[in-house]
DNA sequence: TTGTAAGCGTTATCAC
DNA sequence: GTGATAACGCTTACAA
């Protein structure tokens, strides 16, 4: 493929390379009528730039690099993350930056992530999915790129996620307000971070409003999985002495699971269980019963992130310590827990 | 950030740049003391190569780009496309290519599809999702970047896409297994390729089996949404003389959009009409009834995808000449066609 | 086998 | 305002 540089427009017009640079990119004043006529042949010879000759003299790119790593049979398909990136991609592309899939792969030669930003000088990078306990990401993390994350892991770099001490709060109280007190809970695999201050905001509250219950009513599932979410219902209800009359399940595919056992099991949800779940996913308003649920705001921490990794490779060193966004979440009432709602189509 | 170079080895160990280049790469035979020696060198100085500068000089890179925009509200979230490309995106990192997602913009800069391309020297493209009508997708698939599509659209580019025929034929035989004959089809919009080859499929298929129906028993949604599924099956009921026994219906999510409305109308599923979707999309497996679809393989579609660009970005002419690859599909069936069917969890 | 030097297409630094 | 020219980091003839 033969491309037209600067220097073939050069020639044609009979000026100097650096001429027809400065006038395409404005960078020094140019005489308008000389200007006007680069402009025009660059447009005509079907100019474009070369971004590796800019990036090789910049000594930087304006790429920005994504970890999405399919761990957990959670890839792209999966439509929490994969709305996260959305809103991250329309933000920043829109920013006039690119997005570049973080690999660890150049040719034949295998990387480490940050062998591979380094190669290319990414600019920043925003983790969205990883693989658990990867180490390189802690090299990655302490190098000079600046990186966010959307997923709380156990890394010190800045966070974007959901207030999951609110979203707890809000499916209690809801709860609570309709004077169910022996309230269960099904948490998410001990690995996961948002799992754990769901489950311990659920814990702190009990503790508050003096509503302590039997342990059986608080069961970690194994899983992310539907199955999982029946089996932890499956264990609640033959374990526990008193059964409850509502269940805070720490996200939907498990409270799908849970309703499921129920039923199963003989009782009807919401008449003789009321359940919540946390993420709102497309499925909540399809199942029977609907959900009710804590909507997460995919779109927000999206453009949030994409905010915040802005600022930080702008040089705003503050982010680097330690900030921790929380994005507000909200609960959507469904059939879960109110055997009159209207569900819309 | 201050990166260490060849140069920088070269000095080190005292020998020439293009030697350090030459054992890095393996292009030429360096002895091996040498070799050693500069390959310990690197290692310890935390040497990366410069890809723009590789770029640069070989005129190429080793990105592939992707088209994924955000039309009809089908974003990254949507499980679809997200597997295909989640599938696609396993398969060439691994053969060690990179992925980037197609912009319009360099910095300030607009620029067109192949524009952006050319001035990144981007390898190859898979379209995803575009919008609608965009002339700019002919200039790019005219242009000698090879471009492959997983989406069917009015564009003259190889594309892989499920074998919308076979599905149907599936679909309909399973009805006709079973003795219902009065088959009624709800089609995607007008606009949508593959929903033109359901509805034909469909069509053909009644009248080689001298099935003629009512013609009312064909409805074509106006989107892609639950509540399209919805209305196309109320039209479907109030319109025809003869209650359909089964209708076909060509998405998922038409089908759940049906089902309530069949519901609501006072019909049971499957046991006063049968229903078959297509996609196989998560929900299918959690709806009640639970739903018998045509399921797409988006892991192999996304594989193929990769295979067939990898290819054609090596030189093979054949490609361009209006591949249409099919991947097969395959019936999965549940309760909306079988009340006494057992689902697993 | 290894070194020298040219060149990839830009931008930046000097001069004029 | 504009033109030479060096420089970015790499690969690759061409020599040695």
């Amino acid at each position: 493929m033969m491309m037209v540089t600067i220097y073939d427009i050069a020639k044609k017009i009979g000026c100097a390379s650096s001429t027809v640079s400065r006038a395409l990119n404005g960078t020094r004043h140019v005489s308008p009528i000389l200007k006007a006529e680069i402009e025009e042949t660059a447009k005509e010879m079907g100019y474009v730039a070369n971004v590796a000759a800019r990036n090789l003299i910049s000594n930087q790119s304006w790429s920005i690099g994504v970890i999405y790593h399919e761990s957990l049979e959670i890839g792209l398909e999966h439509q929490y993350f994969g709305g996260i990136l959305q809103a991250f991609k329309t933000y920043v592309e829109d920013e006039g930056y690119e997005i570049t899939f973080v690999s660890r792969r150049a040719g034949k030669q295998k990387l480490s992530y940050l062998e591979w930003c380094k190669s290319r000088r990414i600019i920043g990078v925003l983790i969205v999915t990883i693989d658990d306990k990867d180490s390189e990401l802690v090299d990655l993390i302490e190098s000079d790129i600046p990186v966010v994350s959307v997923n709380k892991v156990d890394l010190n770099c800045p966070t974007i996620v959901s207030d999951n001490e609110a979203g707890t709060v809000l499916a209690m109280e809801h709860f609570l307000n309709k004077n169910k007190k022996n309230i269960g809970h099904i948490s998410l695999p001990e690995n996961s971070f948002s799992g754990k201050e769901r489950r311990d905001t659920y814990k702190k509250f009990m503790r508050e409003k003096n509503l302590e219950v039997d342990d059986n009513l608080l069961v970690i599932a194994s899983g992310y999985k539907c199955k999982d979410g029946y089996e932890a219902a499956v264990k609640m209800i033959e374990d526990s002495k008193v059964l409850p009359e509502a269940i805070y399940v720490g996200a939907d595919m498990l409270a799908i699971g849970a309703i499921r056992a129920l039923n199963d099991l003989g009782y009807h949800v919401p008449e003789d269980i009321e359940i919540i779940g946390f993420d709102d996913i497309e499925l909540a308003k399809h199942i029977t019963p609907t959900l009710t649920t804590i909507a997460q705001d995919k779109h927000r921490i999206g453009v949030e992130a994409g905010k915040l990794l802005i600022n930080y490779m702008g040089g705003d060193e503050e982010i680097h310590n330690n900030i921790n966004m929380r994005i507000p979440v909200s609960l959507v009432e469904r059939k879960s827990t109110n055997s009159s709602f209207v569900d819309k189509i």
